[in-house]
DNA sequence: TCTGTTACCGAACTGTTTGTTCAATATAAT
DNA sequence: ATTATATTGAACAAACAGTTCGGTAACAGA
């Protein structure tokens, strides 16, 4: 890639995530991002088609790599999540959460955090959905499965949102043990 | 109240109820809405601020009164509730839901639900706050109590986001048994 | 170093949306 | 009937979205 093309987005990038610590992504205009990254308004549209855009590209790279290569791990490495899973898999993504440069710790304590956890949300339910047969399936068994999955789903992101909401204080291991204990 | 002021606003909210199951709240115009409602421009920034205003107004009719109905309920007859609490208590929210007028069944079953149960999060927290000695405290008592609040109101939400999903096939009391099975 | 390619700039431009203003008209309240 | 108030339609400035294009700077390969 391009050195200029790279830095550009990159300054697209740092611009949006500031902003969107500061206001609504509904009443951000492309007029303050382009402000802040200090770039002209036809760049903008040369690397993203609308706002819209940016958000989902700016959520992939968030979440979807941690997924990808969490997936990855799970098929290349399987035994280590088989020892005491689903503990490991979350344990991970936690940890993951925890560290990402406090970029992902920004948007999520930010105040568009519903809208990122509905992104994480949606990766979310397929790696449940791998793991579900590692519940423990005593209290609510005789749910439907994709309920089940989606409450599994739900309760991480609470849990996510609590642990932000607090500052982090908890380590990504006590958080794992209020996660297992809650679900 | 003038009964001209009655009917534009009840005309607002009808144009406006149809476009939010029809597009995303952030891409509606007020255009859009005073062409449907059949108004003029001004008529409608006599009676809101800006289409945010008209969101929180259209919420607080849908849901305040409920949770006030409720809390009264509660508290002047409170034998009602303490007989098998917490079950009443949200079979009865999951009888309004499930009857008022299908207005807030079309809501959240449209695009926009995470809008609104937003809103009805924040009004649920305050009900489950009251009601939370009357929970079954074996399983996750250990957590600390604001979150098994938000856990439990999630929990909901996620079972009202799944109920109507699937078409809210199964009825209040179903749907209250899976709700109290999973939290 | 030279050359063709690509990205950025910035300024202008069209079209849309927002929110306001105002005089004229219609409806309600007494 | 008279007064008060809501609605209208049109026009308006300001903000915003998204596009276009000629000029400039940085890149990659020979």
């Amino acid at each position: 890639m391009d050195r200029r093309q790279r830095k550009t987005r990159e300054a697209i990038f740092r611009a949006f995530t500031n902003l969107l610590s500061e206001k609504d992504f509904m009443h951000i205009t492309v007029g303050d991002i382009i402000d802040r990254a200090d770039i002209g308004r036809a760049t903008f549209y040369a690397h993203f088609e609308t706002k819209d855009f940016l958000l989902k590209e700016l959520c992939e790279e968030l979440f979807c790599h941690i997924f990808d290569s969490m997936n990855n791990e799970h098929s290349d490495h399987r035994h280590i999540f088989n020892c005491d899973a689903p503990k490991s898999v979350f344990l991970h993504l936690f940890r993951h959460l925890s560290k990402n440069d406090n970029k992902i710790l920004d948007l999520l304590s930010g105040r568009n955090n519903e809208l990122f956890l509905q992104y994480f949300k949606t990766n979310l339910c397929k790696l449940i959905e791998n793991q579900l047969p590692t519940f423990n399936a005593d209290k609510n068994n005789s749910l439907p499965t994709d309920f089940r999955i989606k409450l599994i789903a739900s309760t991480f992101v609470e849990t996510v949102r609590w642990w932000v909401a607090n500052g982090m204080k908890e380590t990504p291991e006590t958080i794992t043990e209020y996660f297992l204990c809650a679900v």
